[in-house]
RNA sequence: GGCGGCAUAGCCAAGUGGUAAGGCAGAGGCCUGCAAAGCCUUUAUUCCCCGGUUCGAAUCCGGGUGCCGCCUCCA
């Protein structure tokens, strides 16, 4: 088997075959960084996440690019609001967005490329669709004809007729400066609301459109062809396509392979909305209390192409399953001597595990896969028959699968403390005295200093509650 | 109005023609001084509703209902 991956241009599962052998190129859509980003904007990063850790998993050499839109509209308009400059607003809301995904273990792309680092290359872009006559200028605004791009709606599947001006009802044409309404900017000429937001460029002064930064940025990093882009289904149509009638008008390349898109998170079965009061950001549900870990769990947990539901109790489900994976860790670390080394089971896990998440990412059954095996480990481990070389396979088994997962990392090692030791020592007296009062007594104290006691046949046990 | 997605137990969620994974929660049991952890049993005769195709459908087709997305720079 080899990795399959659900393609929306073809509408199907699509063997992932790498233009490079051995490499992937992954472009991803990431924040506009204008405001802290929300759980909704996190499952789409988690999926790209778990897509690079599978991919590497499996060998493949990956390189992860993912964009930060630092100038845009709805930035201009919070620089007008706050008075504050564009630079000092998106320095601030990247650094949050970098702490947010470190708290949830996404591991950080090979390169950040910001918009504005990179005016050069979309004016280069621009000047090339210019010269091959696919724009045309209004007011001091460069459009992309659309009617020169055969090809556009391919992904998305839209007919272009359908998008006609005022064809629904809700687009009002008379706010475009584009001959069509279908049309899209490139540039877009400054004018006063933009403040101190533009750049004098060759094609004159003003600020990139929206679309143009990714197809400049993927080019320049993962060159004019290569192999996934990724990015929330919201942004199929426009965005996505109107990056691939740039790059492609652009280059004469086929652009990209791939295109993955990842469904949207739901919050108690309603979209989230602010009104609703079920908005949230990952630092709302941090300052609540809850788990990163279990947030991660939970936002990962669903396929990624499914709509999923958001709620505390899943958060909380989440939860407990790392502590049935955390317990079962504790008991393997705890083991030695001789006896079953489990070779079958760790080979037979891998390979359903690698089996399921072949198929285009299926972490549920992958999930599963993992729960199945620490059942029939834990009934072996009760039986007495597994020995230190099983329990060193069975965590490195966690170990490998946790690279790709993130969930099954053993927890921070922190010492206990001399006086818990102290208390548990105090305790088994007890007990070895028949006190079982006084022994229960001391195992409630611990509880409320944080401390969870348990006995097992060759001791007691503390663990962080 | 056009296009697309989803609907599986109390909750989260796999499964896309062959008789319902997994996690959490609940109930009973084993183990334990008692617990905890672990294990066992149990919890959807049924997969939103109504028809149809088929020997057989959660899975395919038609209709309906509900939720969600896109159709103007929202993951």
């Amino acid at each position: 088997m080899t990795v399959h991956l659900y393609n929306t241009l073809t509408r199907q599962k699509d063997e992932f075959i790498p233009i490079a052998p051995g490499r992937a190129g992954i472009y991803t859509c990431g924040p506009t960084i204008y405001n802290f980003a929300h759980i909704g904007n996190f499952r789409a990063y988690m999926f790209e996440d778990l897509l690079r850790r599978y991919l590497e998993f499996r060998g493949f050499a990956v390189k992860h690019i993912m964009n930060l839109t630092d100038v845009e509209d709805k930035l201009i308009r919070t620089c007008r609001e706050t008075g504050e400059s564009l630079k000092k607003i998106t320095d601030f809301y990247a650094q949050a967005f970098f702490e947010d995904i470190d708290t949830l273990g996404i591991l950080r792309a090979h390169e950040y490329p910001a918009a504005t680092d990179h005016i050069p290359e979309m004016v280069d872009l621009i000047k090339k669709l210019r010269d091959k006559g696919h724009t045309y200028e209004e007011d001091g605004s460069i459009y992309f004809k659309l009617s020169t791009f055969p090809g556009y709606g391919a992904l998305s599947r839209i007919q272009a007729d359908a998008l006609r001006a005022g064809a629904s009802g809700r687009v009002d044409a008379d706010e475009y400066e584009a001959e069509d309404a279908r049309d899209f900017a490139l540039w877009k000429a400054w004018d006063e609301e933009d403040g101190e937001v533009f750049w004098e460029t060759e094609l004159g002064k003003g600020r990139p459109g929206w679309h143009i930064e990714c197809s400049a940025m993927s080019i320049k990093y993962l060159g004019p062809h290569f192999d996934i882009h990724c990015g929330g289904i919201d942004n199929m149509f426009p965005h996505h396509e109107n990056e691939i009638a740039q790059a492609q008008c652009a280059t004469g390349h086929p652009f990209v392979n791939y295109w993955l898109h990842c469904a949207h998170l739901m919050v108690d079965g309603r979209k989230m909305s602010k009104s609703l009061g079920n908005f949230y950001t990952l630092r709302d549900l941090i300052e609540k209390g809850l788990d990163p870990v279990a947030i991660r769990y939970t936002l990962l947990a669903t396929h990624y192409r499914q709509p999923a539901n958001f709620t505390f109790e899943a958060v909380e489900a989440a939860a407990q399953a790392l502590c049935r994976i955390r317990d079962f860790r504790i008991r393997l670390a705890e083991l030695d001597g001789d006896g079953d080394a489990l070779a079958d089971e760790c080979s037979a896990t891998e390979s359903e595990f690698t089996h399921e998440m072949d198929d285009d990412l299926n972490i549920s059954g992958a999930l599963g896969v993992v729960f199945n095996f620490i059942r029939d480990v834990n009934k072996k481990i009760d039986a007495g028959v597994v020995g230190g070389d099983g329990a060193a396979n069975a965590l490195a088994l966690l170990d490998r699968l946790d690279h790709v997962t993130g969930v099954f990392s053993p927890v921070a090692e922190d010492d206990v403390p001399q006086e818990i030791l102290d208390q548990v020592a105090a305790r088994q007296q007890a007990r070895r005295d028949k006190e079982f009062a006084a022994a229960d007594a001391i195992r409630d104290a611990l509880a409320e200093q944080g401390w969870i006691l348990e006995d097992t046949p060759d001791g007691a046990r503390v663990k962080r509650a």
